[in-house]
DNA sequence: CCATTTTATTGTGTATACACAACAGCTCGA
DNA sequence: TCGAGCTGTTGTGTATACACAATAAAATGG
């Protein structure tokens, strides 16, 4: 089973399903299959959406699901100092 | 059309098809089908083949090609300061 | 309140990702 | 030289990821 984040980053963006649909060249009925984990879709979707919402396709699909959004955050802040130094 | 670097990481392992395909779960043909471009494989087997060498899927697949070895190592070179941090 | 949008579900059809089997060519070590 | 392992291809079968249509429920905004 593959866990997602499309939902989080869908809302977020302010994205209807049949908006992300038309993004990434599918039906709004798929976004609603992958959203609800129906379907396990191809890496190329995978890749289209992940390049929609500008993040590695690891940071929308996952084998063993996500922790908290709070957790995510909170992670990743720890970690602000390497961005400086772009 | 989607690329792939599955035969670059698996030889570079001393993997056979056989054995990668036994470590991902399909038939060693499966694997064979991905490496010549032949299949679009699902995320979830994208995200194990990932997880076997340990790199994100982005690493392994890509829309739009990957640049010669030489330039991805080269380019990753330019970033090894910010692994020193850790 | 009404109208529009969004979402959920169900159905039918098609393309394709897989499994599995078979075989042929290649490489390499004994 | 032979045999074993790796690879490439071809074929058949099945499950499922998609497209598309229809409908209904829910949410949202006027």
């Amino acid at each position: 089973m593959v866990h997602n984040q499309i939902t989080l980053f869908r809302v977020e963006r302010g994205l209807s399903r049949k908006d992300l649909a038309a993004a990434v060249g599918v039906n709004p009925q798929t976004i609603g299959f992958l959203e609800r984990g129906t379907y396990n879709p191809s890496v190329e979707l995978a890749l289209k959406l992940a390049a929609v919402f500008g993040v590695p396709v690891d940071t929308l699909f996952s084998l063993n699901g996500f922790p908290s959004l709070a957790t995510q955050i909170a992670s990743n802040a720890n970690r602000q100092k390497e961005f400086e130094d772009d």
